[in-house]
DNA sequence: GTTGAGCGTT
């Protein structure tokens, strides 16, 4: 059975810890059970998730019950193309609870210790923790795209204002023409999103609260809808085009 | 449905 990580840290203290990083987000720990084991006794294995979606973060912990069987298994499996991704496999660094450890071995307890090589407490939990994931998400999903795309942009006026014009612009413009003409839409996050709610304010990242409740922000689609169960006797036939004009015209186009 | 630097939980 393999029951890995669901369950709380067995024994630490006798294992030694592998970190496995650039692992693929579906690798589970059944997966990757098979591959170090055959290296050796793997003791436990835990794949850190987000508490919020539950997916896994990209690596995961492997802890051998001998040293020379993890040695062995970061020599082998370092570099292993799993899942079409090459995993990196080396000697965790820190504990669970920050403590310092020595080629995946705890040279340095952490009870009673406090401050630690990364001055963690297990007391604060949640705000450090949602801080931290918030934290290491944003350089990796928010920021890197919002970096990669304002170098795109700028790279774009470069080449707007470097070649004049030669291929680029018209070209991308053409094409958005030609693909379809009415179905036009800046951008395809907010015509979903929430056109009325976009803040002109670039340097804000993005708010914390609006992955906390995602039904709410959209909230005029649906419950309207629902919340009128005899729409005849209260409200007249609604039209959508003209839910915001008071003045009925007869012109239609 | 997506993403890619890093160090962990019943």
């Amino acid at each position: 059975m393999s029951h890995f990580g669901r369950t709380g840290p067995p024994d630490i203290s006798d294992t030694y810890s592998l970190l496995v990083l650039n692992i693929t987000f579906r690798t589970t720990a059944d997966d990757l059970f098979p591959l170090f084991d055959k290296y050796g006794n793997v003791v436990d294995i835990f794949i850190p998730r987000d508490r919020r979606t539950g997916e896994s973060r990209g690596f995961a912990f492997v802890r051998y019950k001998y040293a020379d069987e993890a040695q062995k298994a970061v020599d082998r499996l370092d570099g292993r193309v799993v899942d079409g991704r090459e995993m990196a496999v080396q000697f965790a660094k820190y504990g669970p609870n920050a403590e310092r450890i020595h080629q995946g071995r705890i040279i340095e307890k952490v009870s009673g210790v406090k401050g630690s090589s990364r001055s963690r407490s297990p007391r604060r939990y949640r705000d450090d923790y949602h801080r931290d994931r918030e934290y290491r998400r944003s350089r990796s999903r928010s920021v890197d795209r919002y970096e990669r795309d304002r170098y795109r942009r700028r790279e774009r006026d470069s080449s707007y204002r470097s070649r004049s014009r030669s291929i680029s612009p018209d070209y991308d413009r053409d094409r958005c023409r030609g693909r379809d003409k009415k179905h036009q839409r800046r951008s395809p996050s907010y015509d979903s999103a929430s056109p009325a709610r976009r803040s002109p304010s670039p340097h804000k990242i993005e708010s914390p609260r609006r992955s906390l409740s995602p039904k709410k922000g959209t909230p005029d689609r649906h419950i309207p809808n629902e919340r009128s169960p005899s729409p005849r006797s209260r409200s007249p036939p609604v039209r959508a085009m003209d839910s915001r004009s008071p003045s009925p015209r007869a012109d239609e186009e």
